[in-house]
DNA sequence: TTGTAGGCGTTATCAC
DNA sequence: GTGATAACGCCTACAA
């Protein structure tokens, strides 16, 4: 009041080591044994440190912890994936893990296309020295990532859609499992001529997904033409290409299974452009139960699989040692399939 | 290659500011002044250092400067944005404006509705000592944030459908004018019975949008009774509810402009489900230009916003210092109407 | 223009 | 069990 104060802003969170530690009458190792939670400390001590914490509401310092530890509490969130639905969910379930602990969330973003992308990703976890990463697919099929997680020392778990690694390592959704579910209610409808359209190559989710369909359709005894398959991308333009190519087909499918939602919409966007009603004379099942399948006209069957479960997971799972809260995490997860208004029996 | 190394694993990105020194035969502080570029230098110096930096591939431990500096490279992204397409698009700004710097981005969503709201965010920004916060719509509107920021030393950018602050700590688009153009398009067409699907209230871009299409109306001489007015929460769902109270007023309107495109899709969602037909029956416009706008049928004639754009700006003022390379962003960007087949001329 | 000493807040080492 | 002392890698202050 009157003039500069001379004392630094340190009024609340500049607290440090040291004055839990002289306010405690104990050593600032003592604390820090507190505060690492390590065995060999005499209960007594223990309570009243941490008494002493609770009162000043002292906090560590990150940065140096960090640098002492040669690691920081910092949880990488590693992705190529072009559907912002799906990386807002996985973002919402690391962050849903990460709650109420000293964590924090970086991401970043790697093109799968570049030449550097691997010395980029190591770059990225050396330098920040990361607790541990998040590999979304499709990036996370990717061996080299997780080798090179352990040659920095840095945890790593992959999602996927199926088990590409140790359960430890590895959160995986059933997707061809899923697939089948979702061929056989076609089928079971009465549908025969179901046509397919793929996920783009070099994606396990689309291999996963494509054997899905063939093993229902050969176990149903229902032949699959080659030109029954048309592969897309997964974006929107490409299930509408896709579909075009399907339409031509004599005599025409009655049923259409998309390996993505965003596909099937373009699917359904083709379809009404061309005449075609859905269900009446084309049924569309799509995967993700991604936003715009809820919302499209009609509302799309699909397959939802539990992405922000299975990030949240994937997280604790990271954060937490073995044989500890995070240890029984699963890390197998099973799809649904949600029945909306985009399946009929065929005409 | 036999036995364990005893040789730490430093091979590489582990060197230190001494190896450096010890190799250029300097002393580390002036290594230290090569690296934040202090002026007062010899050029010799300068150069000879830098070519031993970037012979070894040299490159400083972030959580030392960060302990030093008592500041972190690291540039928060707030936001309590139900988007994900919105938020995707901010994310990428940001690492877009981030790539090839020392920064990288932590997320944190806060929750406008929890009473330790303020709290998180301080502790957030002072335990992190973060370099700085791009604070998104709706959360940005609030001043409490801006203020903790100046308080703790942190920089900030807010996102904004108007100006909220100062240039060089926001980044605004019109809004107001892009829905006034759009409903001016409206009219042009020969509407006169358009109505509104209203954003909800205690946000800023609803009253910004809804102030446009009032003052387009008042313009033209149009009346706008309470009745035409729904609102809605920017939701699909609430989009729905909203063009079905709308449709049932007499003479129903031949035209919506919806605040967002997600309730826009809802309204087309909602008319088809009565029959009716757009744009025969009813025109409909949007904001954002959300992807699903582009992928409902009739596409959604909309008003698009250059999201990434302002982040990227937001983040630049951010990282860099006025009269510099980032000091000429702009921070008021303009909106476009994207013509689609959702508009037609009234029956 | 450059170098030396000391500190940032924490953890590791090794005595006691 | 607990405590001094030395790291961790960098930057600031001040001296040369």
């Amino acid at each position: 009041m009157g003039g500069p104060s001379p004392v630094p802003a340190r009024s609340r969170g500049n607290l440090t080591i040291n004055d839990v530690a002289r306010v405690a009458g104990v050593s600032k190792k003592t604390v820090s044994r507190v505060i690492n939670r390590e065995t060999q400390l005499k209960a007594r001590t223990r309570e009243h440190v941490e008494g002493v914490i609770a009162m000043l509401g002292y906090t560590p310092n990150p940065q140096a912890r960090a640098l002492a530890l040669g690691r920081n509490f910092l949880i990488g969130l590693v992705h190529d994936n072009p559907n912002a639905q799906t990386v807002m969910s996985v973002q919402q379930g690391i962050l849903e893990a990460l709650r109420d602990t000293e964590f924090e969330m970086i991401v970043r973003p790697l093109d799968r296309g570049s030449p550097t992308m691997l010395d980029e990703f190591r770059d990225f976890i050396e330098r920040q020295r990361l607790f541990g990463v998040v590999l979304m697919p499709p990036i996370s099929e990717n061996d080299m990532l997780a080798r090179l997680c352990e040659e920095a020392g840095c945890r790593y778990v992959r999602m996927g859609s199926t088990a590409l690694d140790t359960p430890d390592r590895m959160v995986a959704s059933n997707d061809r499992e899923g697939v089948r579910t979702a061929t056989d209610y076609l089928i079971g409808l009465g549908h025969r001529r179901i046509a397919l359209i793929a996920g783009p190559q070099g994606f396990r989710s689309a291999r996963e997904r494509r054997m899905g369909f063939e093993q229902a359709l050969g176990d149903a005894g229902i032949a699959l033409p080659s030109s029954w398959v048309a592969e897309g991308d997964y974006l929107f333009g490409s299930g509408v290409a896709a579909a075009e190519r399907l339409f031509a087909l004599e005599p025409r499918p009655t049923a259409i299974f998309s390996c993505n939602d965003e596909m099937a919409a373009g699917a359904i966007h083709a379809a009404r452009a061309q005449g075609l009603d859905v269900p009446g004379d084309l049924s569309v099942i799509g995967f993700d139960d991604n936003p715009i399948a809820a919302h499209m006209w009609p509302p799309i069957t699909t397959v939802r699989w539990p992405i922000a479960s299975m990030a949240r997971s994937a997280a604790l799972k990271l954060v937490f040692e073995r044989s500890q809260d995070g240890a029984d995490e699963p890390s197998l997860f099973l799809s649904t399939l949600i029945r909306r208004g985009s399946v009929g029996t065929p005409r």
